[in-house]
DNA sequence: ACATCTTATTGTCATTTAGACAATAACCTT
DNA sequence: AAGGTTATTGTCTAAATGACAATAAGATGT
């Protein structure tokens, strides 16, 4: 059977919003279009709803289609629902937002979609309601950032102060001080420190870091939350 | 056509998390279901979204449908899609919660749904996983009540500052100390002091105030920002 | 009339946090 | 050894928070 045949039925699908962090900037993941409408337009990422599945595995699912990732970050932060949002009928679609390592992403890449990189700061103009959606899901990131470390899952399992420090800045589109920023840090004890450093952007090299899980299950554990605004 | 033609064709519904404030306590408008599963059974309102209207549209429906109220304040917060959420098939459904007067909702309730108000303290077990829709909805108001003057949607037009300070108890589920939460309020000056009193709870009378949503906009054009925590 | 009671309302104070900025430390290059 | 660059820590002021005390405004009972 074919949806087609029953118009009056409603669809459902899943889009993603893939953000990873490149050059101290925060990126997102779109796709080109193969077909009509808007053939050749940039897209996010998204799939239909399959009937044996839930939309946290759905958009599992087409996380993992396009990037060959597993065990991402994915939040579900929004249904879009307008009459009129797609020209091909009627589709309801749930809004994910997904936070990847940008390298190990943009290894395992599916060559099938056209997908390109593109900075937060220089989104084009995409198909459908896609703007809106990124926008929705910049706010709740956002919002998630301050109070969760979910900053963790953008940068790779080592990292910098720096690093940290650009990823929250771009998140947040505002710069940072360093000197306050670090301060919040130092109070957060499941931020360990490793031996090695990066030499790479100055001379004195800055200590790469490390996100323990358990050490910081154990403090949420004895009562300490997780708060780290720009 | 009947939908329950094409089981592998998944529907899609609306709940509404109904809030009101009643003796110090917000309280949830729960419906008796008339027909089985679970005939008898405590339930949230909901009703399935139809071709020709919007997500919000609908919620707005199922609103009106059961307490008469129009023009209310009504935010998605969820939609959950496990696949074996509702016995009777596959549906998909986003939650909404609604902020209302207690008092004329009560007036315009349709004795169509056998609706009871039950305080949030003691919500009695729901059908299918609306518990769990009524948690997520708490939590989503919690932030939103103290980024967004939302809470006035609970109070009738005039109130005075303890059953503000006593919404917002019940709320964040929290005693609240009464001066530090009225220093917060005096930075306010969209909350308008009327000169009549009330007179029930006390000898002396406290003010009746009301929110004042011109001068609100007029504050946050001039870059304030609400910010109200427990 | 006056002390008294209850509740509303404002004030005080110690502690913490935020934000701007200065100072030091580490390390490489020349 | 000097100088330059960046990482890292420290200082200081203003503002916010939280706990609690103090005052004010009526009405009531004697």
């Amino acid at each position: 059977m074919n949806v087609y045949d029953h118009p009056d039925l409603i669809r459902i699908a899943v889009d993603c919003i893939i953000l990873g962090f490149h050059e101290d900037q925060l990126q997102l993941l779109v796709i080109k279009r193969e077909t009509d409408p808007h053939k050749g337009g940039w897209s996010l990422m998204g799939g239909q709803l399959r009937g044996e599945e839930s939309l946290d595995a759905a958009a599992a699912r087409v996380l993992r289609t396009l990037t060959g990732l597993r065990e991402v970050y994915l939040e579900q932060f929004m249904t879009f629902g307008e009459v009129d949002r797609d020209e091909r009928g009627r589709i309801v679609s749930v809004g994910y937002y997904a936070l990847v390592d940008y390298e190990r992403a943009t290894q395992r890449l599916s060559p099938d979609y056209s997908a390109h990189w593109v900075p937060i700061t220089e989104i084009p103009g995409l198909v459908f309601d896609h703007n809106d959606m990124v926008d929705e899901a910049l706010t709740r990131l956002q919002y998630r950032a301050t109070h969760e470390p979910v900053v963790f899952d953008l940068l790779p399992e080592r990292f910098t102060l720096n690093t940290l420090q650009a990823a929250y800045a771009s998140i947040f589109a505002r710069r940072i001080d360093a000197g306050n920023f670090r301060r919040r840090l130092r109070k957060m004890n499941y931020l360990e420190r490793l031996p090695e450093k990066d030499v790479t952007t100055s001379r004195k090299g800055s200590y790469y870091y490390r996100f323990n899980p358990e050490l910081f299950a154990e403090a949420v554990e004895a009562g300490q939350v997780f708060l780290l605004k720009p």
